[in-house]
RNA sequence: GCGCCUAUAGCUCAAUUGGAUAGAGCAACGGACUUCUAAUCCGUAGGUUGCAGGUUCGACUCCUGCUAGGCGUGCCA
């Protein structure tokens, strides 16, 4: 597609060109030559719209613009172009040969598993961290969203030629793990017998900690009260961590995401780096004492206002780790980090982009994205609140449970990632549970696995008639001349781009919507047209070929969610 | 108060980053299985793109100002 734009490109601009030689067209500077998609066939393969915009300079209605750009195209010389025509205000259509679009074909069958992938990353090493939610609780449906996104982010980032790599921060250090062993500290005296306690101001209310520190009472007994109370929470608090994170790795790896790398704040706090940090704030002049704490001129960065961060019972804030592990990934070697934050941590991304700016690292090494709210819809489409700190927020592993009860384990993580990656990340998601449930079966997943597994069923069904794929040189693809199989074949050749665009864009749900809109062209299609007819074996060899392309991108795009591609259904 | 995000069909969302007649899926209604899987297909209906201006040959898209919702906002992470 590439190399036939280039093409266009050239034909189009020498013809302005020579127009403007032939002083038909006068214009001051040759424009850069844009192209529109066409949307429906009529407008051909691709399409331009440069007589709109030569209008004004040339001092001419676009229409007349277009008919002379388009007298000075010599048809017989480019072969590649089938027709050329002037449509709407003048737009210039071209309409290129039916062996351009069998050459998508040829292109499928040669590089299989591989189309769709490019090498424009130049396999540079870049980083997602997603996810990293605090050791406190299970895997929330928000983080499952995270999860489905930045896993496919990584997949589509190493489909166009970067290494990227998954990580997670684990926040195992700080106040908010300090509150949960407390927390558990009184769920277990609680368990003890003791009367009259209560979770303490920010600590975390879960029924999961309940149990735990019953689980910590039945198996150990009372020996924890014989520590001080700061050692044994601090105990609580390691085995809890240890014990929460077990459970969060699971939860994700049965939604199909493996990270490769678990970063410990706890870690970078003790390695010296936020030492070295706050060292290099002081040498540039960043910090300043007030009020006992130590401040950071975040307003000399164009915040409107600065922060502290070393409180003044000298313990760091948050910032300073965090400063501190991104320091630590540049050092790592990554050209470009992308952080997937959570929709709380708002205010969090232009101070982080500051310190990261502080410490002279390149302005766009750090991407950060918010990935919106899932709301939690009963079925009377009331919102529901999915505060942690409160407890009554939905796992990821519910969901999962509850899809597989109507659909299957394998279904039922289809199903869940295919809804958080339909949407585009910053818009917040309503999840309706009990509708999710009930029409499982209608997902609009199911639309596009069943397009893959009907695929496969004609290669079966062929397969019992003795029918089998010839390889595509022994093929004559120009069999394949309904409309709607070149509409299949336009389809197909959009694929890569459809890619590239979405990694570039880093946006999964380009993917998602490609694939649907395939699906959609395919199924009326099967329903028309018989693939197998062996009266005309002929089209049925290259029916079968266009068959196997759209077998092959379905697959291909489906991976690429992190989706199966069902043989049957 | 200030900052960020969002607003498109009854509902949930798209629109290839400024292009042609704004598209899908649900929900509603009417049709199609003796033929490669009906988790499918065909058809009907559904719109002043939150409001008001502006830029442009051309705006859902960019700019300004409103309105509504969400999130954030100097010692939680």
């Amino acid at each position: 597609m590439d190399t036939i734009k280039a093409e266009i490109y050239d034909i189009i601009e020498s013809a302005i060109q020579a127009a403007v030689a032939a002083a038909e067209l006068t214009i001051s500077e040759m424009p850069k030559i844009p192209f529109s998609p066409t949307k429906t066939p009529e407008h051909g393969d691709i399409a331009t719209p440069i007589a709109l915009g030569l209008a004004k300079q040339a001092r001419m209605a676009p229409r007349k613009i277009a008919e002379i750009i388009v007298t000075h195209i010599n048809l017989d010389a480019h072969p590649t172009i089938r027709q050329i025509d002037i449509a709407g205000a003048g737009f210039i259509n071209i309409h290129l040969s039916d062996n351009y679009l069998y050459d998508t074909l040829q292109i499928i069958a040669t590089m299989q598993e591989a189309y769709g992938t490019c090498d424009k990353g130049e396999a540079k090493q870049l980083q997602i961290e997603f996810v990293s939610a605090n050791p406190t609780g299970p895997i929330n449906i928000v983080s499952g969203r995270a999860a489905a996104v930045g896993d496919t982010l990584v997949n589509l980032l190493n489909a166009i030629g970067y290494n990227a790599m998954r990580e997670y921060y684990v926040n195992d250090a700080g106040g908010q793990v300090d509150r949960l062993g407390e927390s558990i500290d009184v769920r277990y005296r609680q368990a003890l017998g003791e009367e009259g306690l209560e979770i303490p101001e920010g600590g975390y209310q879960g029924e999961y900690l309940r149990e735990f520190g019953k689980t910590i009472a039945d198996t150990d007994g009372d020996v924890y009260l014989q520590l001080e109370t700061k050692e044994r929470v601090a105990a609580f608090r390691d085995k809890a961590i240890a014990h929460i994170l077990a459970q969060q790795k699971s939860s994700l790896e049965r939604f199909g995401v493996e990270f490769d790398v678990w970063s410990s704040e706890k870690a970078i706090r003790e390695s010296g780096k936020p030492e070295e940090i706050i060292e290099l704030f002081r040498d540039k002049s960043y910090l300043y004492e007030a009020e006992g704490a130590t401040w950071f001129r975040m307003t000399d960065f164009g915040d409107d206002k600065d922060c502290v961060v070393i409180r003044s019972n000298g313990e760091y804030t948050y910032f300073v780790p965090d400063a501190a592990y991104h320091r630590d990934k540049f050092d790592r070697g990554f050209t470009t980090v992308i952080d997937l934050l959570g929709p709380d941590h708002q205010g969090h991304i232009s101070r982080l982009k500051n310190f990261v700016k502080a410490l002279g690292l390149p302005d766009d090494w750090l991407e950060i994205f918010i990935i919106q709210w899932v709301n939690l819809v009963d079925a009377e489409g009331k919102r529901s609140d999915m505060s942690k700190r409160r407890g009554q927020f939905r796992t990821l592993d519910d969901l999962i449970d509850e899809l597989a009860e109507a659909v299957g384990e394998q279904f039922a993580v289809d199903v869940a990632r295919y809804f958080f990656l339909m949407r585009a990340n910053n818009t917040h998601l309503d999840f309706n549970m009990e509708l999710a449930v009930t029409h499982a079966s209608e997902n609009p997943v199911f639309y596009i696995q069943y397009a893959h597994a009907r695929c496969c069923s004609i290669f079966e069904q062929g397969d019992e008639q003795g029918i089998t794929p010839k390889p595509i040189e022994a093929v004559s693809l120009n069999q394949l001349t309904e409309p709607m199989e070149h509409e299949l074949i336009r389809k197909l050749a959009e694929f890569p781009s459809t890619v590239l665009l979405s990694a570039e864009t880093r946006e999964a749900h380009r993917v998602v919507h490609y694939l649907h809109e395939l699906a959609g062209i395919f199924h009326p299609y099967y329903n028309q047209h018989r693939v197998l007819d062996p009266a005309d074996m002929k089209k049925t060899d290259a029916r079968l070929i266009l068959i196997q392309s759209v077998q092959r991108v379905l697959k291909n795009g489906l991976t690429l969610l992190g989706i199966s591609a069902p043989t049957s259904m």
